[in-house]
DNA sequence: CCGGGGTGCCGAATGGGTTACGGCACACAC
DNA sequence: GTGTGTGCCGTAACCCATTCGGCACCCCGG
């Protein structure tokens, strides 16, 4: 993992269409020996997968909240009752005095209702108190940058 | 934007370094044919780009946080500024008590420290409150379906 | 009923890219 | 100095992306 890694990843975060010759040529390697850096990283899985990213809107989700679920119980296992419901794109155990933060998307607000109708199905699930996104500022993917220096 | 286009857009957010001619036959269509949909996917902005994904403990960012910001002022256009720090994945102008929701990732609470404090600085900034993750449940990408059905 | 334009798919050809392999240079240990 | 390992380059073979002609189907308008 040295400063040639770290210049593929940002590479292929910004484009992963791009020919192994064109990849090799942006950071001084030939397509053979670009190929099988990346060829390892995958292997290692610091590159988890490679994925289309779509418009949200495009595809009837082009309203966006984030909840906070309050519990009773704990809530470190239940993973999969949170990943039944689509909407649900990320759920994060978090420290505070919420339990977990649940990021949604949804087309409309009648089913971002119907999505915190479901939360408060879940077992032991107290209440939810939703925060509507007006704006997306910025959204981007990890920079892979030195350690010790960001 | 028919069932095959959505089963397409499902396929390529799975793995996109497959080849045309397994998409197409996962989807029921030649290479040529899948081909010429994901073209045209791509040209509407319908699939904004293909990237790599990387692992975010291996490249200095295993910690996450949500901060909530509260402001004096409209935060409308204040995108490059938030933009500016690398450790600010995701900035968005919500509805509510806080004004901005923000998505950090570093690697260690000093930081994540420094980074509230650079938040801080930015014009109109009244505060911050930062929420730790613990663990993450669930991280996917959005889901192409049918309209109206989730 | 019957052209005419348009769209979308298939099948084949070709140019480019991926990928495997031999060889070499360098670093390190003994 | 010698052996071992790692990583890179150049080349060659193969596979795949990309383009093109042709055809089937649908929708209108004559």
């Amino acid at each position: 993992m040295d400063a040639i890694d770290r210049a593929l990843l940002a590479e292929l975060q910004r484009d992963a269409t791009q020919s192994y010759a064109a990849l090799g040529g942006t950071v001084g390697l030939s397509a053979g020996a670009a190929h099988e850096r990346v060829r390892k990283l995958r292997e290692r899985a610091v590159i988890r997968r490679t994925a289309a990213e779509v418009d949200p809107a495009e595809v009837g989700a082009g309203l966006l909240a984030f909840v906070t679920v309050e519990s009773t119980s704990w809530m470190g296992d239940t993973a999969a009752a949170f990943a039944a419901h689509p909407e649900i794109l990320e759920a994060h155990v978090v420290a505070g005095s919420a339990s977990v933060l649940v990021k949604v998307r949804t087309a409309t607000t009648e089913q971002l209702q119907d999505v915190l109708r479901r939360i408060h199905a879940i077992d032991g699930v107290n209440g939810t108190r939703a925060t509507i996104v007006l704006e997306t500022l910025l959204d981007r993917p990890v920079s892979p940058h030195t350690p010790g220096r960001p």
